[in-house]
DNA sequence: GTGAAAGCGCTAACAT
DNA sequence: ATGTTAGCGCTTTCAC
């Protein structure tokens, strides 16, 4: 089986069908003037041929792709599956295409960029990752928007939506205090991401707000990944030395956690020890975990997000940058204890 | 902020070098004959401007377009996040990108494909779907390869690559068969798949080869999700009526046969109940499952799917349809019992 | 090695 | 409503 050099072109269409090829171009073209019988005519001969219009072809004039390219950080964490295939469905859903890239936890995302705008991209989202401020003015002059998701690069005039983090990490320091907790321990993530710093800031001021002094809370670096969170559990927690109540910053270190108290420590969560998370990923939800989590509204912030792209009306000035936090709320389960009264 | 309406283009450059266009277009062609100092003096006039070829432009002349298209069923199951992600790793670090797409498990790809074939895509890999033959047709007309990834379609010429699901299924028979099972079940997934049907049946023959009546062996249809899986096993087992021996034909699915049989049941596995899985996701490594299950080989077999697009000499004509079947291992854990011999 | 010029397959004025 | 024409930003002969 060979290739065929050339595939059929509008011109063909247009021969076939006996009509000019601009008739072609406007039969596939919604809203363009054209005699519904010509229009059936030409969807006739395209059939035949098994036409369909080229969009690099188109995107050259248009200045249009219709593609959203999306920048996301490894796949390990299910959270950011959940967001991908959320994205997917819904720009699907509108007859756009997703150009994914991953780039390491973390790392700039510039060089990805750099690729991704060859292609006339209609708009940039981008998650988990960190940006040079020189990429997104060079994004800017080209009139691609780019909406950072569930981070911010302060002094950066990008868009951005994230949840609520701050609020986020302080219920669960209210749920912990509730639970009449003293002494805490806290999982970090990405050191150079604002998500898990914020997160980790909600939680410790409202400690501090509430009398405990910041060295009885213990932190302990996770990178973000279940290993790197089960290793570091495994180091920092003994049986002599517990605290009453951990926070990690997202569910999938939550898990390591958990895994090691219990597996390891042969430990009860939540009477020995307390432990809560946040975005709510489905495997947190289940046994054995049913953790307490913070919940990400993963819709509407991809809602939302879309809605700052204004992929319809590319016309729109891109809007001066803002930056939207959506509420979040907490999902008692049964990893810390609840106070009767709730 | 509003947005410009012109990116610079090689004209521009070309004026800022004092050079003609067509060296400009050299200057970014690797290989092409160019004087190096001319070639200097226009990337410094590219990077002032900040510019970076058009992509789509060229693809116009080239009909390459560098982009490969995906096509996934949902990513519920952590399997194909795995394999998405080794593929964007893969293509990306060729310089190529990818387009990714989702289509409703074991739905019609046709649709999604000739939106891709648009975008003029040098190759589609399509996982979890399912393709029309006259579809297949389309894309090689144009002198797309395609290959299916994990997946036959009988009486169609696409290639495919997959792991050997039949050999799969009888060696986790042969684990149960030389554990002492003589009842067994059957958690079926996607029944319009190939794959989940290759496995039942490796299993199946197996144990009718070992003198195992058919009716000994329950078939379950866990419909290839968790949920499905939990709510199936739910009404199938019963204290009363238990098998010995549980295959799931995807790790997702025996991960809920498995809390089914400890939580709902408190059932223990595998000194009750054998559990037994397939593809080797990292969540069924962990504890609390530990799975025994058989391997997919991703890294091999995206290499091989890879090797057989060509994308890099895209005038080798379309091999025939070529089936390449890789081995697997079965990777004995913890939720069937090993003869102490092995 | 380098520049001029002819497309690639479309869309968008502009006529009619 | 329809056809004609001029690009969109590149790559690629083809001369020189």
């Amino acid at each position: 089986m060979t290739r065929r050099q050339t595939r059929f072109t509008s011109f063909d269409v247009a021969a076939l069908a006996g009509v000019s090829q601009s008739a072609v171009s406007r039969a596939f073209s919604p809203g363009s003037s054209i005699a519904e019988a010509k229009r059936q005519r030409i969807l006739e001969a395209a059939r035949k041929l098994n036409y369909v219009p080229n969009s690099i072809a188109s995107s050259l004039t248009t200045k249009r792709s219709n593609i959203v390219a999306v920048v996301l950080g490894n796949l390990a964490n299910p959270f950011y599956v959940t967001v991908l295939s959320t994205l997917v469905r819904r720009l699907q859903a509108e007859g756009r295409q997703v150009l994914t890239f991953t780039v390491d936890n973390g790392a700039e995302a510039d060089q990805a960029l750099m690729r991704v705008l060859r292609y006339q991209v209609d708009g940039v989202i981008l998650t988990a990752a960190q940006l040079s401020t020189r990429m997104t003015s060079i994004c800017h002059e080209r009139g691609i928007p780019i909406v950072l998701f569930n981070r911010y690069i302060p002094g950066s005039d990008a868009s951005g939506v994230r949840c609520d983090n701050v609020g986020g990490g302080r219920m669960i320091a209210e749920a912990f205090l509730a639970a009449g907790a003293k002494r805490f321990a806290l999982i970090l993530g990405d050191p150079r991401g604002t998500t898990s710093a914020d997160r980790a800031r909600g939680f410790s001021d409202r400690l501090v707000e509430a009398g405990i002094a910041r060295s009885e809370i213990r932190v302990v670096e996770g990178h973000s990944s279940y290993e790197g969170a089960y290793a570091a559990a495994t180091r920092t927690f003994q049986r002599d030395s517990l605290p009453e109540a951990i926070f990690s910053v997202n569910d999938i270190m939550a898990m390591a956690a958990m895994d090691v108290l219990r597996q390891r420590l042969s430990l009860r969560v939540p009477e020995d020890v307390m432990v809560a998370g946040f975005d709510d990923i489905p495997d947190a939800r289940r046994w054995p975990y049913r953790l307490t989590t913070v919940r990400q509204p993963v819709e509407e912030m991809v809602e939302e997000t879309l809605s700052i792209l204004h992929l319809d009306d590319p016309e729109t000035p891109i809007e001066p940058a803002i930056d939207k936090v959506i509420p979040v709320r907490l999902i008692w389960r049964d990893t810390v204890r609840q106070p009767s009264s709730a």
